[in-house]
DNA sequence: CTCGTATATGCGCTTATTTGAATAATAAAG
DNA sequence: CTTTATTATTCAAATAAGCGCATATACGAG
């Protein structure tokens, strides 16, 4: 899959939808729906932060149309919208551990 | 290639990489990079940007590993260090337009 | 209608990020 | 050493992000 160079306004599409993947919470609550979906008190536990934290970085994810919502009365399951985030992910992460790809300011927490 | 749930360090890690394409910018410049390797007077003219613009943005992805330069006289010449950048990037953009992926302020610019 | 659980949001604050303009550093040439 | 071309950095200002805390909203039970 070979795509061409992208214009202006689809690389501001793409910088905007990484920007899903600049937190780690997020990154965190993705590859937790990415297991199976959670409710938000569930992401709330198992991360062990703030329900308010919690939600405002779903609100993100929803908004960019990463995660879907399902309602069941009162609590609310997330899930992925899209695996091939995962799949992404998965790459970044190979070319972390490959690489020497470290910020300056992360080498000292090694 | 199925990767387990990162840790929080790990997710860290990932999020300060991902960090790379928040920018539309930088982007541009990699997906540049992709076709072949540019020296920055190049991605300048390319990219219709002031100098000092493109050489900060490729000092961020120099720091994070992401471009590899070569120097002959006075002109660095930049180049990917690792080309599966541009295999999760296209990922992203399959999901982009595929998707309903919009950030919502983003909408009326379609 | 009232209460309790689950989720979302508003506010103020702090910290990061991006940018243009100007300036510095680097290296080759004369 | 001075000049010129190329690339890097500093500065100050503007904008945006993330956070905790408190509060609001939504739903269902009784």
């Amino acid at each position: 899959m070979l795509l061409q160079t992208p214009t202006q306004e689809v690389s501001q599409l793409e910088a905007n939808l990484c920007y899903a993947f600049v937190d780690s919470t997020r990154i965190l609550i993705l590859y937790a729906l990415n297991e199976h979906p959670h409710n938000v008190t569930e992401l709330t536990l198992q991360l062990g932060a703030p329900q308010s934290k919690i939600s405002r970085h779903l609100k993100v994810l929803r908004d960019l149309g990463l995660v879907r919502t399902t309602r069941r009365g009162v609590t609310i399951t997330y899930e992925l919208a899209d695996l091939r985030l995962i799949e992404a992910l998965d790459i970044l992460r190979g070319i972390l551990r490959d690489g020497i790809n470290l910020k300056a300011n992360l080498i000292a927490e090694l």
